[in-house]
DNA sequence: ACATTCCTCTACCATTTGGTAGAGGAGAAC
DNA sequence: GTTCTCCTCTACCAAATGGTAGAGGAATGT
């Protein structure tokens, strides 16, 4: 095989971004070094560097292509679902998906918070046309009387936090008396759903 | 006044207590020093050390402040309260209170699952019995009928994730569109709350 | 007056961290 | 073969961090 200088870099520069994104999601960006992330991958630091000028950009690689993952993934669950409250489950089901598969990449979403503003900005920016998509629907089921009436985007903000909020605090689950395994899992999900289906179910 | 060497350690370990909570939990124990802690406090680093052996010690103890408070006040709350749904209102109103009047309180409570499990153990056990206790009359009320069955455990920990979500999770909620504002705030408890009176009304 | 206890300080240290400088290997172009 | 670009490496550094050692001030007990 001839050397091919694109095909190596982006072996090795993928390989860097997706341990960054198992270490950052699991552990914080704080708390993991980029000697962390070098050991990983197996390689020197400062290919780490040679790659992403600086962790911060390291950093912000991870993000924007979780978000880009995640927006496609849960865009086409929601647009490929009928009409009605299946689609809400779809949404849920491909949010709980790489919760189940990552748990990193959940996890990372999280460490959002404690960049600069700037910088988390960016990837809202990503985000934001899905959420639009979400609360339009939302609306408009509303709307139509098919969904109880409330406000959609902080509904939306509830359904985050909580998929979120199970997916990356198992000390807190511990605290309710909660041991993750896929079965149980499995068994959250559809509890959620359950709620979420009593919750928006129009008045009667 | 003449000496008196307790009160006076008791004045700066408080004040020690204090600025480490807020530090804490607003930028994350990782990301705080105790150069941080010691700047905010007016006194050297090396008196933080004094008063606490080390920084773990520090974050536990700030740990299990914050979990004695929020126990103590969310208790007495739910207990004061009525039976019905008004007791449900009741805690979630005492969850959001000091979600309000020091918002490093709850984001405090995330830091847990960052520090070492055996450490994070010690402040579940202080918070179980309240757990307990909500578990319970959850359970009962579902029995009687009076709130719709489901696994009231489960219950918990998405109540718990939502509030604590929307509390700690300012990037989330911008990209749905939501600035923090006290009124704002109102407006979010209540939804939260119309949205749990909905989801646990009885069955029809 | 003297020793003691409590409290806070200055000075210092070892380690880790993100990051720089630059050497050198390997294929590609000429 | 020489040169150039791409890639990874070793060596090094300045700053920050958690933590140690120990001096010294101030009130109290004797």
């Amino acid at each position: 095989m001839a050397h091919n200088p694109l095909n190596k870099g982006k072996q090795t520069r993928e390989r860097i971004l997706d341990a960054a994104l198992d270490l950052f999601g699991s552990g914080g960006v704080d708390a993991t070094s980029l000697d962390d992330i070098a050991r990983a991958v197996g390689v020197a630091k400062q290919t780490v560097l040679y790659w992403f000028a600086s962790k911060d950009e390291l950093a912000i690689a991870v993000l924007q292509r979780v978000a880009d993952e995640l927006v496609v993934e849960i865009g086409a669950a929601i647009r490929s679902a009928p009409e009605g409250f299946t689609r809400i489950e779809a949404a849920v089901t491909a949010v709980f998906r790489p919760a189940v598969r990552r748990p990193a990449l959940l996890g990372l979403v999280r460490e959002l918070n404690r960049l600069e503003p700037e910088l988390a900005d960016a990837v809202v920016e990503k985000v934001r046309p899905l959420v639009d998509l979400a609360v339009a629907y939302l609306s408009h089921e509303m709307e139509a009387g098919r969904l109880r009436k409330a406000d959609p985007r902080l509904l939306l903000a509830f359904v985050y936090s909580s998929v979120v909020g199970v997916a990356t605090e198992p000390v807190t689950l511990r605290a309710v008396g909660w041991e993750p395994s896929t079965v149980s899992l499995r068994k959250l999900r559809a509890e959620l759903l359950s709620f979420l289906r009593a919750a928006l179910e129009p008045g009667n």
